[in-house]
DNA sequence: TGATTTTGTTACTTATAAAGTTACATATTC
DNA sequence: GAATATGTAACTTTATAAGTAACAAAATCA
């Protein structure tokens, strides 16, 4: 498949909405994202279940935060879009009947969770309204060390 | 695209070949993975190139060890393999000029860099030959924390 | 020598999931 | 009632690994 490019997309939008106080439609924001209005409505679909979003229809109607951008971590984002297939990389078959396969998955997989463990730690470590605050990602984390 | 199930395939391939001295052909190999044997001669390919296996022609011929299995990390298997493509998710653009979705993608770009580490990371720790000696890779792992 | 086996490689098709597109019902505002 | 937006369903496109087919080259066997 292509690149699942919504968790930097909807991060994009996130921080835009954060600038102004006007609802801004699905129209404004696909040519923000170079893609169309239907997309950014089925992607900011998850955003809006999760309360992170608030979207109002008619005139003067569009997008709106409807949560603080510092009470959001990027883990909280992942998931609101429905935790999308994280790897490109996976087991030969679900479960295997010869044992040397099912030792090849076995590892496989465990560096795959730990590699995923440490992308949940690493998003959650992080708020949205980190991202345009320089340096305070990195403080927060090397915090969480202590 | 479909899952890239290459890595584990391999490692099963190795782990089979490690079980004989004959030359096992990619025919034969085809109906162990489920597949063909063309796939299997493009699949082995990184590994002969590697050092890791040997493939001989004509009548008797196949693929052989060409190396001990417990001299080949996962993370070299992975390097012969050409280190495939690891993630699904990405950044949004390669370049963007806003400034906002820069911070987007260096944010997504970040947690997939951390988590790139930790696969890779598991994957040096733990040898072809670990994979059938139960125990044996928990126990590496936890000395490499002393 | 000539038939058979097997790899090495190229070219092409299929499968899968996100992206992209189109269309329209529904709701809200002017 | 006209215009503006979202919500959603259906469909097409794109990208990449898997899968398939075909054949030249090399090695073995009779």
């Amino acid at each position: 498949m292509r690149t699942d490019s919504r968790l930097p997309r909807v991060l994009h939008v996130l921080l835009h909405l954060d600038q102004t106080q006007d609802p801004v439609t699905s129209d404004q924001i696909g040519k923000m994202l170079n893609t169309n209005p239907s997309l950014v409505r089925r992607t900011m679909a998850g955003l809006r279940e999760a309360g992170f979003v608030g979207a109002t229809k008619g005139h003067g109607g569009g997008w709106v935060l409807a949560k603080n951008l510092d009470s959001i971590s990027l883990a909280e984002v992942y998931a609101a879009l429905g935790s999308p297939q994280l790897f490109a990389v996976g087991k030969s078959a679900d479960a295997p009947t010869c044992l040397l396969e099912q030792a090849a998955n076995r590892a496989t997989s465990a560096a795959l969770e730990a590699a995923r463990e440490t992308f949940q730690e690493k998003l959650g470590q992080v708020t949205v309204a980190d991202l345009v605050r320089p340096h305070a990602q990195e403080i927060r984390q090397h915090q969480e060390k202590l």
